[in-house]
DNA sequence: TTGCTCCTCACGTCACGTGAGGTGGC
DNA sequence: TTGCTCCTCACGTCACGTGAGGTGGC
């Protein structure tokens, strides 16, 4: 039963990855070359690439921060190695089982991360809503002169 | 008078547009260059191009919709194009007097191009909705963890 | 006349696209 | 064994960046 929805146990190959990402093989292979992907397991020259579905769900965040904000891959680098920080920290808060003000600091550097990312997201968001403020505001003036028209006598 | 800011009677050069637009030089170049930007009122060759207001605000419109959409030159060609349509639509509109039916007509095709550009900005607000509501819930549930971590006995 | 900005090539770069030719796993 | 997907070069492309060398307008 292992066709192209391979379980957790074997990996995803490249292929049904960047399907499930909507993206092509061709930039996963890139992002590894340029060192935003990490290189999957330490694979063996020439064998095939496989992902774990932690790994998919991480690169479909990466891809939709690209998509959403625009931003270089150098810069999509920086966001990226915060958020594998936050993934050590959360390693380090499962296993090592540390102390409570341990558990306080990883906490608020979390929240650190997430919050620069939400400012990112909102300014976005705001520029989006202005343009289609103003969209809006054309459309309803066209809309009223249009009415006008339908109220005129025909000549 | 008449430096940097110079008035609508002898056109803005090149340099003074990028600064106002919040591009470069190149860019404009390279948009006129594809057939993006209209070659600005049939310039001798290795003059200096020269725009009006009215030019400078249709760039900033144009560069708008491309960082926001994230659209490539072939697809913002395309919103350009209409954009002229509707440009041209105006024009016939003000100066040869159409009758009624016309002026219903040229009104419902300028509400198409609206409508149109309206609907690819609200998804992409859509989707920047999605993106910020993910790290709203994830940051509410950090900040929970916080604020208990707060209230346990100092160990 | 002196600066400053402009001009046109033209090669460089970033983020991939697109074959060419070959190997690997169900 | 037969297909299919995978692999690694490596050159092409899109959207500009970045000088090189020269000309134009206040």
């Amino acid at each position: 039963m292992s066709t192209a929805t391979a379980t957790a146990e074997s990996g995803l190959r490249i292929g049904e990855v960047a399907r499930r990402c909507a993206t092509t093989t061709r930039t996963i292979r890139y992002y590894e070359e340029i060192g935003l992907l990490a290189a999957g397991s330490a694979r063996e020259a020439g064998r095939h690439r496989l992902y774990s579905d932690d790994e998919v769900e991480r690169l479909r965040d990466v891809l939709r921060l690209k998509e959403l904000l625009g931003v270089s891959l150098d810069e999509l680098k920086e966001l990226v190695e915060a958020e594998e920080a936050r993934a050590s920290l959360r390693a380090e808060w499962r296993s090592s089982n540390p102390d409570r003000s341990r558990r306080l600091a990883i906490t608020e550097e979390a929240l650190g991360h997430i919050d620069q990312q939400l400012r990112l997201v909102r300014r976005r968001r705001r520029e989006i809503e202005g343009l289609e403020a103003e969209l809006d505001s054309k459309r309803r003036s066209l809309r009223a002169r249009h009415r006008k028209l339908e109220a005129e006598p025909r000549d």
